[in-house]
DNA sequence: AACTATTTATAAGA
DNA sequence: TTCTTATAAATAGTT
């Protein structure tokens, strides 16, 4: 535009290319920035060079995010929303099977019931009659075979006892230990075993109890995450 | 820039801002559009006048959606991933709690139990016994309620009919209609207006069973969205 | 929307 | 890159 008219086509010599893109990219932000400041516009200017290079303006107002968002916004149209609309959806689904999930808890727990027809009330109380059976007969199981646990320990303990028993015999007719013939019955054998730890330390076990408690709790964090 | 110098400060007057507005966008895009031309550059401009009204050019070569594409992958930053990141987390969030309240209801029915202590199963014996109780007393209030409609309704019906029968003496009494005079027990009354329909259309509800199958059917349908 | 006096941008050269 | 400068282009104020 000056020194004489140039023709608006690519500039084939790539050093001219160069130069004018930088002369322009200058005068064409120098103008978005006024433009910026006479009207109060916001303006966004994105550039790649040839090469390659990328060049922004942005009105000092506002971030290019928030440019662009509002361009989307303005627009009606979101350009990356394919990616989460599938997000969006599943999200949806899950709070819906969360919401049902809540109300089938809560209903198993007597509450909610207003809601429910006789038949349905009906069908509940069946239901929880036979797996209440099923979680009585469980727990018949495992007091049963928590009892078995202990019997089978507590015998071993008497065979160790009656072992030591034993040994406390052989010790006495031994005459090389200066020690009383102890023929204590049975019994105070074990009552003196109580008292000294470290013969079979019962591990009774302080295991997962946090099962059944810890889905519970969920239902009163559920309401942060609706 | 012509007919005197101006300040590049925001025009006060609304109409001559439109107008500076409208001349200089035009003047913006005819440079971006050269630049394009000249220098082989990609460019992007969007604006948004004092208005909220939105103007755009884009090289004819690519998209907005591509070069801000670019754009982002230039600079190595993804302005929108904190959505995505914020979504993902929610969504990890719901499936666990989506996961315990599975396992609380599949408890709750009997299933999955072996995870469970005895304290653990004594005690969901006692919850599932004291709910099992108050679905119980709902299931009878919900039937005596029904039973209580029904007696009021057949009182109802009965109140119609005895009235019918008066009517139908008064008419055996008038000698205008050549009726046979009727005087036919109650039982009898009863059992004639059985077979004529139209008196009183009995509206047994047909209500929502869906509300406790509903919820039940998503235990299988849950299994899509893990 | 058109005009035009002036300012501004810039192509080519250094 | 930057400066210079002749000239093209943009545009402020007016009609």
């Amino acid at each position: 535009m000056a020194r004489g008219k140039i023709q608006i086509k690519r500039i084939e010599n790539s050093t001219n290319r160069q130069v004018t893109y930088s002369k322009r990219r200058n005068g064409l932000f120098k103008k978005a920035n006024e433009l910026t400041v006479l009207c109060d516009a916001k303006v966004s200017i994105i550039m790649i060079s040839s090469t390659g290079k990328l060049h922004e303006y942005i009105s000092p107002s506002v971030s290019t995010k928030q440019l662009f968002d509002q361009y989307q916004k303005t627009l009606g149209i979101d350009l990356w929303s394919s990616h989460y609309e599938k997000m969006q959806e599943h999200l949806k689904k899950l709070k819906d099977v969360n919401r049902n999930f809540r109300r089938e808890i809560r209903q198993r727990m007597g509450e909610s019931l207003n809601e429910l027809s006789y038949e349905d009330l009906r069908g509940l109380e069946q239901d929880m009659e036979t797996s209440l059976k099923i979680i009585r007969d469980r727990k018949y199981k495992v007091i049963g075979n928590q009892i078995e646990t202990y019997k089978k320990k507590l015998r071993n303990v008497e065979e160790i006892h009656r072992s030591l028993l034993h040994e406390f015999d052989a010790i006495g007719a031994d005459p090389t230990y200066g020690l009383v013939d102890n023929e204590g019955d049975y019994d105070s054998v074990l009552a003196y075993s109580d008292g000294g730890r470290g013969i079979l330390a019962l591990r009774l076990q302080p295991d997962h109890h946090n099962l059944h408690t810890g889905a519970g709790s969920d239902l009163t964090t559920f309401a942060l995450l609706e």
